[in-house]
RNA sequence: GCCCACGUAGCUCAGGCGGUAGAGCAUUUCCUUGGUAAGGAAAAGGUCCCCGGUUCGAAUCCGGGCGUGGGCUCCA
């Protein structure tokens, strides 16, 4: 990954942050939408309708509103507005009133035909300047469908609800802003968002998902739990780990890079600046600007520049000797930090950042190796998303669009790129979807998408595949015949940056990381202050274990003390009282809550086990 | 960056239509020595995000910042 990321989704030359959050939004549900395409979807179509509902709603309490598009999405529905004076969410309660009253009154949806000319004479009059532009801009030939429900006139291809008392089960939910037709550039509309559904009861369940969505966040986690923290006087998207959330990171870390090594891996360490003329060779300094540190000029010249990204590094590792094809594949990995300057508005807790510390590698091989190191990454990254509990994600092939000035390379190095990344996947027997205009600028990747707990969708690992940094950096190696070949690069990112990995985790685990991530595995505690000696022995031996146990040695009963473990999701609670002194034995609780008496050999070597076998 | 909301003790939050502020939890101390999800008491803890303005007086009103959260491709 690394040099472009598929991690915030911007790869170098997307300056447009593809695949923010708003994705969900579009899949699946939009899909069709879009290209003009009825659909029967019972779901759509409730959703659909309550957005024309939401619409009459606020012409009616707004007569001076103009309404632009109001499509289904994911869980919902939303419809954009300008309003001539800003609204905010304390005014979605009166219009909610009216979208309930309208509904009551039993107003049908009638579908009308009219010329373009008639349509234009309607909307004009009403004032609907946007839906003119939809006219002028959308409609193909002289028909025009639209929607009546009562006054309210929208330009739509239905199909809807018979009824506006056919939806009962909504609910407004916030306000954003949208700009028209996702321009940057044209007015920004206020959006207003709704979710609608069939029955009370999944309306309910779905009021539930977003207050559970809410609980397993990890911004929220990671603070009860005390992993990270962000202080406005370190900046903003420059998260702190704190000492629990810092073990985590090094259990991960090792794992990774263990497991690297293993896969015939070389882990380097390089800087995290570097002079600025490596980045224009490299092409960040002219393509990547926007997210890139200002240089940091000193008296003599020098300019530095905190690096977007690992590749030209690796790339200088490469060129250290001459290389020979037998030295290919070289698979030169790092978990190396990269600062972007991410626009403030798209930061979020640690998922998106400023500065993130990347699973990175640049494998440098020969054209005939390329598939063999494609799939070997996609395995290590299914390998990695196995032990670490990623069950659900999507492949995305993030390929090119037809905007010739957007890409480098030649059309048959994309093809071969392409092909290739393909034929890894089906090889593999993986399925996957396109997205069109999402590749980095130098080639096709392979995205892994995943969803946190909002279910919102972003690229946790990626692999790709780049002609053209070995070109702009002249990379070679001698070959059989001794002549001076160039070699292929894979740019990999297997587990993703370790910022938005822990996130991810924090809230696949709500907290409750298996064990050999747990920052705390053990918590013994002595009933009384009688076995408190015994029962730092306990801890001094399991400590001993390499197991990262505390002592719970307050004046407080048990059951405080049981809370207090169970709130921090410990996996193990050893109780010592006057019986296990006795014994020998410890009183263990798991996280299932099972109780039984063990003894202290026993435990420290399952445990040990467990944490050895990374089982979760 | 832009739109909307929010910013009060370490945390979760009350309150305050202008007279310098409260609870619970956490912390500290004392009492309590209790068998598996909150024992009791006391103390301590706050530039009410920051900077300006209005005012006799601002945490409260106004303006400007900063920070946090949710949105912002295409989309009849």
């Amino acid at each position: 990954m690394a040099c472009s990321a598929g991690w915030g989704g911007a790869a170098w030359m997307d300056a447009g942050e593809s695949q923010s959050s708003s994705r969900q939004y579009t899949d699946g549900l939009m899909a069709d939408y879009g290209d003009h395409e009825a659909t029967d979807d019972p779901l759509h179509i409730l959703r659909h309708s309550t957005a024309h509902l939401l619409a009459a709603a606020v012409t009616e309490l707004y007569p001076d509103a103009k309404y632009g598009i109001g499509p289904p999405v994911q869980d919902g529905f939303y419809y954009d507005f300008a309003f001539s004076k800003p609204i905010s969410e304390s005014d979605l309660g009166a219009i909610e009133s009216r979208m309930r009253r309208i509904a009551q009154e039993d107003r049908s949806f009638v579908k009308e035909t009219m010329t373009r000319q008639q349509a234009l004479d309607e909307f004009g009059k009403r004032g609907q300047d946007y839906k003119l532009e939809l006219i002028n801009d959308k409609v193909e030939g002289d028909e025009v469908s639209v929607y009546r429900t009562g006054d309210f006139l929208d330009l739509c291809r239905g199909p809807h609800v018979r009824s506006t008392r056919d939806l009962k089960f909504f609910k407004l939910l916030r306000v954003a802003g949208a700009y028209w037709r996702g321009d940057e550039k044209r007015p920004q509309l206020t959006r207003i968002y709704g979710t609608a559904w069939p029955s009370a009861r999944d309306l309910e369940d779905h009021m539930k998902f977003l207050e559970e969505a809410e609980k397993r966040d990890h911004k929220k986690i990671g603070k009860d739990l005390k992993l990270f923290m962000v202080d406005e006087r370190v900046g903003p998207g420059l998260p702190i780990w704190l000492p629990a959330g810092a073990t985590v990171r090094r259990e991960l870390e090792r794992f990774i890079v263990d497991e690297e090594l293993a896969r015939g891996y070389q882990h380097v360490r390089t800087p995290d600046v570097a002079r600025l003329e490596l980045y224009k060779q490299s092409g960040h300094a002219q393509l990547y600007a926007e997210y890139m540190y200002p240089p940091m000029r000193f008296e003599d010249g020098e300019e530095l520049e905190l690096r977007p990204v690992n590749c030209p590094h690796h790339i200088v590792v490469y060129q250290s000797e001459l290389r020979s094809y037998r030295d290919l594949p070289m698979r030169i990995a790092e978990i190396g930090n990269n600062w972007r300057y991410e626009r403030s508005g798209t930061l979020s807790g640690m998922n998106r950042v400023r500065a993130f510390a990347l699973n990175d590698a640049h494998i440098f091989c020969t054209p005939d190796q390329l598939m063999d190191e494609i799939k070997g990454s996609i395995d290590l990254a299914l390998y990695f998303s196995k032990v670490l509990g990623i069950d659900e994600f999507s492949y995305r092939l993030s390929a090119r669009d037809n905007v010739k000035e957007k890409w480098l390379g030649t059309e048959e190095q994309w093809q071969l790129a392409q092909a290739a990344l393909i034929e890894a996947l089906e090889s593999m027997g993986q399925t996957y979807e396109m997205g069109i205009g999402e590749a980095a600028f130098y080639g096709p990747k392979i995205d892994f998408q995943v969803k946190d707990s909002h279910r919102r969708e972003f690229t946790n690992s990626t692999v790709q595949v780049d002609f053209q940094l070995p070109l702009r950096f002249e990379l070679e190696y001698v070959a059989e015949d001794g002549s001076r070949q160039r070699p292929v690069m894979v740019h990999r990112g297997a587990a993703g940056a370790m910022e938005r990995l822990f996130s991810y985790l924090i809230e696949r685990y709500i907290g409750a990381f298996p064990t050999w991530l747990h920052p705390i595995q053990v918590v013994v505690m002595p009933l009384t202050d009688v076995q408190r000696i015994y029962a730092e022995q306990v801890v001094e031996r399991l400590r001993r274990g390499r197991i990262r146990v505390e002592l719970d040695a307050r004046s407080q009963k048990v059951d405080r003390k049981v809370r207090d473990a169970k709130l921090q999701k410990v996996p193990y609670i050893v109780v010592v009282g006057p019986k296990e002194v006795e014994s020998g034995l410890l009183s263990v609780r798991d996280r299932t809550d099972k109780q039984a008496q063990e003894s202290l050999d026993s435990f420290l070597d399952r445990v040990s086990r467990e944490v050895a076998e990374r089982a979760r």
